[in-house]
RNA sequence: GGAAGCGUAUCGAAGUGGUCGCAACGAGCCGCACUCGAAAUGCGGUUGUCUGCAAAACAGGCACGUGGGUUCGAAUCCCACCGCUUCCGCCA
């Protein structure tokens, strides 16, 4: 949620700054709404200043056996007046709330406007590897080594799913175990979250209402999803809300988490032929990393990110690049946001496996996330950080493509085979 | 699923329609005094949020789980919802 108090003293600026994301708006009717309904507050308020003074008097009235009657009756009126300006501040109150928690949050000064064609590659990590025979992609691979089983994952539960079998079970949570030691290394807190949020949670994230028809609702008998639950796209959803409505401690910032969930998505729409296999499934497993940062240091938070999520790649021996994306390309929540995305030799393109965004205030105006700041010795909202690290389901294609050899078979990454009982090759 | 009890500021806890007491009291925390220093003691301070203001100071509004209602006036009475605790039942 922008800062309304920016968009009100720095229109132009917000305005500006929205183009660059690709949104179009015009604050005019806003202020104007945002006029009436202080000065309807002020009328109000000086209404309830009077009852209040005459309430405190009534006993006193009444202790010197005065006449009340007439005083009841000014002030039945003055109640109701007051109740019909109550009404109708809540009302545009209302009518403001929603129309800013709808703008996507303000996009970082240094990043180029636009969209995917003004993402820039920061830097390339290792080199595209030479293969001296016919590839093959990972679908083939996975199949061919009993890795992944498409036909009955699609048997149990419809097109866009799979699962994992054997080795292909054991790899993929190997995967997840990697990505573990190393952030506990780090001294992240491990979160296991529940996977069934509540609405709150979704609208706290930055993701209601625009995106509340993206994911799965579950029919657990609420009349309106707002008390309803769904199945999370993303852990970020529940890390982000932990602290919803708290004033944590400065000391304590900043706070360090990841967390391992399945993430649930409709993904609406027809399949691309490039996204067949395990590109784009409607469950997939990932370790999400979230970090609530002082104002002041939620850069260098960024950057650490950032390097956690290129170093795990870097460690698995994989070729990929980090991009910087424009401002359009952003998601609607964040200020800025880095992909790391991963080379696969079949379809000769990079694939995002992470990405990495610094929502700013963004997230914790929504949900009421604060730290008392040492400097006022006031509350102030906190910057809210994540970062995929990593999504295995695009990591395990890229590293059965990359790591294959000319008899079918996949050479283990060498940080893998602790997990995987020493193993050094799938055939 | 059934029954009972309970949600008050950082924590504990009183308050069951207005005044005495504009949320008492106790602990914690911060400051000051006393002290060579500390402890003890004494005094003072210590919720959030909105509006007015460039800001601070200050003034006012709102908030006692949430939302409604009754009333001139609600932490207090009524209704609904949410959460917590205990007991019973059921269950991996």
């Amino acid at each position: 949620m922008i800062d309304l108090n920016l968009i009100r003293n720095q229109t132009e600026y917000v305005t500006a700054a929205l183009a660059r994301k690709g949104c179009v708006v015009c604050f005019d009717e806003l202020l104007a709404k945002d006029v009436a309904r202080r000065a309807k507050m002020a009328e109000v308020e000086g209404m309830k200043a009077k009852r209040n003074q005459v309430s405190a008097s009534i006993p006193r009235i009444k202790k010197e056996g005065g006449d009340t009657a007439a005083v009841f009756a000014e002030m039945r009126a003055l109640g109701d007046k007051i109740a019909e300006l109550d009404r109708e501040v809540a009302d545009l109150q209302e009518q403001i709330t929603s129309f800013v928690a709808g703008l996507p949050n303000l996009p970082d000064d240094d990043l180029l406007p636009g969209e995917k064609e003004n993402n820039q590659v920061v830097k390339v990590y290792g080199e595209q590897p030479h293969f001296d025979f016919t590839i093959k992609n990972h679908v083939d691979l996975c199949v061919g080594l009993g890795l992944i089983d498409y036909e009955r994952g699609v048997k149990l539960a419809g097109n866009g799913h799979w699962l994992y079998r054997g080795v292909g079970a054991q790899l993929e949570w190997a995967l997840l175990n990697f990505f573990i030691s190393e952030h506990l290394a780090d001294g992240y807190e491990m979160i296991l979250p529940p996977h069934m949020l509540g609405y709150n949670c979704g609208y706290g994230a930055g993701q209601f209402p625009k995106f509340s028809d993206e994911v799965y609702w579950i029919e657990d008998g609420a009349e309106d999803r707002k008390k309803g639950h769904f199945m999370l796209p993303t852990a970020e959803t529940a890390l982000v809300n932990m602290y919803a409505g708290e004033i944590v401690d400065e000391a304590k910032l900043p706070m360090k988490f990841f967390a391992y969930t399945p993430c649930y998505r409709k993904e609406a729409g027809t399949y691309r032929a490039e996204e067949r296999g395990m590109i784009r499934g409607h469950q997939f497993n990932k370790i999400e990393m979230v970090q609530y940062a002082h104002p002041d240091h939620s850069r260098e938070a960024f950057d650490e990110l950032v390097a956690k999520a290129c170093r795990l790649m870097e460690k698995l021996g994989l070729h990929f690049r980090l991009s910087k994306l424009a401002a359009g390309d952003c998601s609607a929540s964040m200020a800025r946001t880095y992909d790391i995305e991963v080379w696969i030799p079949s379809m000769g393109i990079y694939k995002e496996v992470s990405s990495v965004s610094n929502a700013n205030d963004y997230q914790a105006r929504r949900n009421n996330t604060k730290f008392r700041d040492s400097r006022t010795g006031k509350p102030a909202f906190l910057h809210t950080l994540n970062g995929s690290g990593l999504a295995t389901s695009r990591v395990l294609p890229a590293l059965i493509e990359q790591y294959q050899q000319a008899d079918g078979s996949v050479v283990v990454p060498e940080v893998l085979r602790p997990f995987l009982g020493g193993l050094e090759i799938i055939k």
